[in-house]
RNA sequence: GGCCCCGUCGUCUAGCCUGGUCCAGGACACCACCCUUUCACGGUGGGGACAUGGGUUCGAAUCCCAUCGGGGUCACCA
């Protein structure tokens, strides 16, 4: 046991990035590894963009993919709680501990580390413009004597004057031992004087983090690279506050197929950009999305579409949108644990040529030594080539019950019907080698759930199965129909069938058992792909199968 | 632009700290062949990298310097 504590603290602004997602794997895999705590604290302290079900929703996908945290927020999961109060630190929620910043930002007043600010923002954008007009980084730190005395400062906040309280920054660089990147040294203009406190009484990121690690005990920080930039500012805080500075290491970056940070405006741009270059001006989805809506977002490069929304666009205009948050793979169904090894390795490996393990496995082996310094590149190939083989290694009852989890939530209810039929063993034993993502089913299954009287033919399937070398495949075919006309039902099996096609090739001299699979396999689905013919005339059942061989003969003719 | 970080196959990486065992190993992707009842799976094989230029050294992917390239960050967002 050690006295550990890492902390993952998401601001509850969307869902869970898969970003977001590697650091919270980290700090709980170190955490794991010390024996120590993790945490979570929701960081809310942006009222016009935190939302509770925001927060709810991260939540859920740290728990679905298995990221268990001993400090928190309480969730409800699976019939038991994660989290709750086990520690006694206070609200997990910024939002909920503003007398504890507030105490902190008037005792820095008075002792002369923080001052109230009462420059209006028109006037700080304006000093802002002319800096980057001179070509300058602009930094807020007036000389001392430009600052108003304690009791001035008291007087105006009591009349209710708007505010900022900032930080008094000291002229001195900051070091830093980073565990990942090393000593890092930021000059003293690094650090200005950032806002502690807002004006709406929230404190800043920068110092809700600095207080409430502090507060709760946390040991050790790891976060994305994007932070590094703000560690100076943490640590000069730290130091003029007396708080322990804890341990520090920046991961490096999760880079998508351009070579930037991943974000989640990525499925919007994607989207925009199919838009334009199909000439789409109008909603085509009006009902989901009005049309106003839809031109703002189109000519607007930095807004985004709900969730349902994008999605709705995505499956209209058959689309395919890049993943990036935990729940688009969770619903395009891939499994937890994979997506957990799959991101572990975007930044950590554990030597030896090890690629594929599982959380124990990382609880037991994570360490900070081996964190990379690199950004990576994320690759959903190499991502769904694991998911294939990991979906392969499971038996077919766990594949089964795992595909009857995903579909609750995320398939039409005519699977869902399957999956609780007599056939869904069969099901997931044929499908379970040629699926790579559980969404997979849903598509490889289609010719199950469309009428027997309305799934349409292809023609150039019928040409060449059917029809060539004189109707050879329509000739067998209607042999065939005569003979699973004989067929009982108790006969009507993968085993017995299979045993059939055999019987058949050899009575007839025939060159392989596809000269008769593949025509079946045309009257049947309309197309030459099918799982192995056997078990699709077992799925479909004797009795569709013979509706369908019989509405092909009609059809299908030269 | 200032500041900071990074730079091994197309991609993720092992190796780098503690130079020689590396004409650089693995994985995904790609290509070819095999298997085959279509698709997928599976099997075998193949091409493919130390950013560049200088040093140091008997010897450098490994140490030093420069250049170039990529990224991050510069809010009353987090």
């Amino acid at each position: 046991m050690s006295n550990a504590v890492t902390r993952f603290a998401p601001s509850p602004t969307g869902h869970l990035h898969i970003g977001g997602a590697r650091t919270a794997l980290f700090c709980w895999a170190f955490a794991k590894k010390l024996g120590g705590r993790f945490m979570i604290r929701i960081e809310d302290t942006d009222q016009a963009r935190s939302s509770e079900a925001s927060a709810r929703g991260i939540l859920e996908d740290l728990a679905w993919l298995g990221l268990e945290w001993d400090d928190g927020p309480a969730l409800d999961w699976h019939n038991r709680t994660i989290g709750g109060q086990s520690r006694d630190v206070g609200s997990y929620y910024q939002s909920k501990r503003l007398p504890i910043y507030n105490k902190v930002v008037d005792d820095m007043i008075e002792r002369g580390i923080a001052y109230a600010d009462f420059t209006p923002e028109s006037e700080l954008k304006a000093l802002r413009a002319a800096a980057q007009a001179a070509n300058q980084t602009f930094r807020f730190h007036p000389p001392a004597d430009k600052i108003l005395s304690v009791p001035h400062q008291r007087e105006r906040i009591a009349k209710g004057e708007p505010h900022v309280v900032r930080f008094r920054a000291r002229e001195e660089a900051v070091s830093v031992v980073d565990q990942v990147l090393g000593e890092v040294s930021f000059s003293a203009s690094e650090v200005d004087d950032f806002v502690l406190r807002k004006a709406d009484g929230f404190p800043t990121y920068h110092f809700g983090v600095v207080v409430d690690d502090e507060h709760m005990g946390v040991t050790h920080v790891l976060r994305g690279q994007e932070h590094l930039m703000n560690t100076p500012k943490h640590v000069a805080l730290q130091k003029a506050l007396g708080y322990r500075t804890p341990m520090y290491a920046h991961m490096p970056l999760i880079f998508n197929d351009a070579g930037a940070k991943m974000s989640k405006r990525e499925r919007d741009q994607t989207a925009r950009k199919a838009m334009k270059d199909r000439n789409i001006t109008a909603s085509p989805v009006p009902e989901i999305i009005d049309n106003a809506s839809f031109s703002a977002w189109l000519g607007d490069t930095k807004r985004q579409l709900e969730t349902g929304q994008l999605e709705a666009l995505a499956a209209q205009q058959s689309l395919a949108l890049p993943e990036v948050s935990v729940d688009d793979f969770r619903r395009a169904g891939y499994l937890p644990g994979v997506i957990c090894n799959f991101i572990a390795l975007l930044g950590w490996n554990p030597g030896e040529n090890i690629e594929k393990f599982d959380m124990d496995f990382l609880a037991k082996n994570f360490n900070v030594e081996r964190i990379g310094k690199s950004n990576a590149r994320f690759d959903r190939k190499k991502l769904l080539s694991f998911n294939a083989d990991a979906i392969a290694k499971l038996s077919d009852e766990q594949f089964l019950s795992e595909l009857r989890a995903w579909a609750a939530t995320h398939a039409p209810a005519e699977l869902n019907a399957f999956l609780a039929g007599p056939s869904a063993t069969l099901l997931a034993k044929t499908f379970r080698p040629r699926t790579k993502t559980l969404r997979d089913i849903i598509a490889a299954t289609r010719f199950l759930f469309t009428a027997d009287a309305s799934y349409p033919f292809d023609r150039a399937a019928v040409d060449k199965n059917l029809l060539a070398n004189s109707n050879a495949g329509l000739d067998h075919l209607r042999r065939m129909a005569a003979d699973f006309a004989q067929l009982t039902d108790a006969a009507w099996t993968v085993e017995r069938l299979s045993a059939y096609f055999e019987e058949v090739v050899a009575a007839h001299k025939l060159a392989n058992a596809g000269v008769l699979a593949q025509p079946l396999r045309v009257a049947l689905t309309g197309t030459t792909v099918s799982p192995g013919i056997a078990e699709t005339l077992v799925l479909l059942g004797r009795q569709r199968s013979i509706i369908r061989i019989q509405r092909c003969l009609l059809e299908c003719k030269g």
